[in-house]
DNA sequence: CCAGTTTTCTAGCATCGCTAGGATTGCTAG
DNA sequence: CTAGCAATCCTAGCGATGCTAGAAAACTGG
């Protein structure tokens, strides 16, 4: 039986090895490079292998990654929580820099992921939750949930510009600092 | 020399028809449908006929696609310039929700186009120019250009995360109330 | 050692963006 | 009017993509 078990553990570190070569292989040459063929060379195995473990084939794969992304962003937010509205805008810009290619698993591809349902993994919504933290103080009169939807649309709106080269490198400090004083200031 | 005007007259006209036929079917089915195949088969010519319209392939088309939208939401921020910001960020809003493929090819995909610099299109520029005679009054002592630039970021978060299905459908309304009072108080 | 099950690989399909080279068309000069 | 030239267009094909069916291999329990 001790057998089965290992050929069990085997199979699902083997289905980390192939997110994990995903995401290493999409951060250096972006996801157009991430083909099924170089994942299945990358874990030394054949393509179909890959299918096995992700059904859904290269989209569940981006899934998977995007998954991890969220734990992981949610760690950093959690992190940053004490820091204030500041500390936080800070730490998602950050971490979206610090892996734009797991960024984008996370919110412009993978778009079988939905927020804000009842099938929403436990993940996604603790990053929410993070920044509702930081925004309800600052809320007042102000509903805090739609409030947190604004201020996490302006930091996904400064990440993705700021990426696609449309907003002036120069600013990126001072737009940060705007973002701090346009939602620390309490409104009632 | 009549003729020859003829056919360069033709020419730009089947041009022009290669970008409004990609632009009807990526509203219709998304980017991912629009092969070179189809748009072909559209304007009933063969695939090499595309490359000599647009050297750069579908990228290019792509491209040309984004600068009509660049122009047409320049004229629909521009209306809506004597409504405020309010009446801005609504525009910017519907124009993301009416030609949502047009958008992305705007600001998602094409990501050879650069904002903020020498070569910037002139229309690019106009529609920053839209959103910053809005932005302008209410700055105080911030930065006009890089509270603009803040502005302009929360619109295309919330667009590119509503689309998505990452906020939820209820507060779209309650959203764009609480961008106009946090970006619409003056401050000093 | 031998069936039977599970796992893995080889080979291939349809489709994609793109391009080379030949065929067809239209223009021009004699 | 016609021969030759130039521009235009299409057929056919290349390499690569995601994905899958069916054969081959490995491991299992008796």
């Amino acid at each position: 039986m001790t057998q089965r078990q290992r050929r069990a553990r085997d199979r699902t570190e083997r289905g980390r090895r192939i997110v994990a070569a995903a995401r290493e292989l999409a951060e250096a040459e972006g996801w157009d490079a991430v083909t099924t063929r170089r994942l299945a060379a990358l874990i030394e195995y054949s393509q179909p292998v890959l299918y096995s473990h992700f059904p859904g084939g290269k989209d569940a794969i981006m899934t998977a990654a995007a998954l991890e992304g969220f734990a992981e962003l949610a760690v950093a937010l959690a992190a940053a929580r004490d820091a204030g509205i500041e500390g936080v805008a800070r730490a998602y810009v950050d971490f979206a820099e610090a892996k734009p290619a797991l960024y984008d698993a996370m919110f412009t591809l993978a778009s079988e992921l939905r927020f804000a349902q009842d099938d929403t993994p436990e993940v996604m919504k603790a990053n929410f939750t993070e920044l509702l933290a930081v925004i309800e103080p600052v809320a007042g009169k102000q509903d805090p949930g739609v409030l947190t939807e604004v201020f996490w649309s302006t930091l996904h709106g400064l990440v993705t510009l700021d990426r696609g080269r449309r907003l002036s490198p120069e600013n990126r400090a001072g737009r940060l600092a705007l973002v701090v004083a346009r939602f620390g200031a309490r409104a009632d």
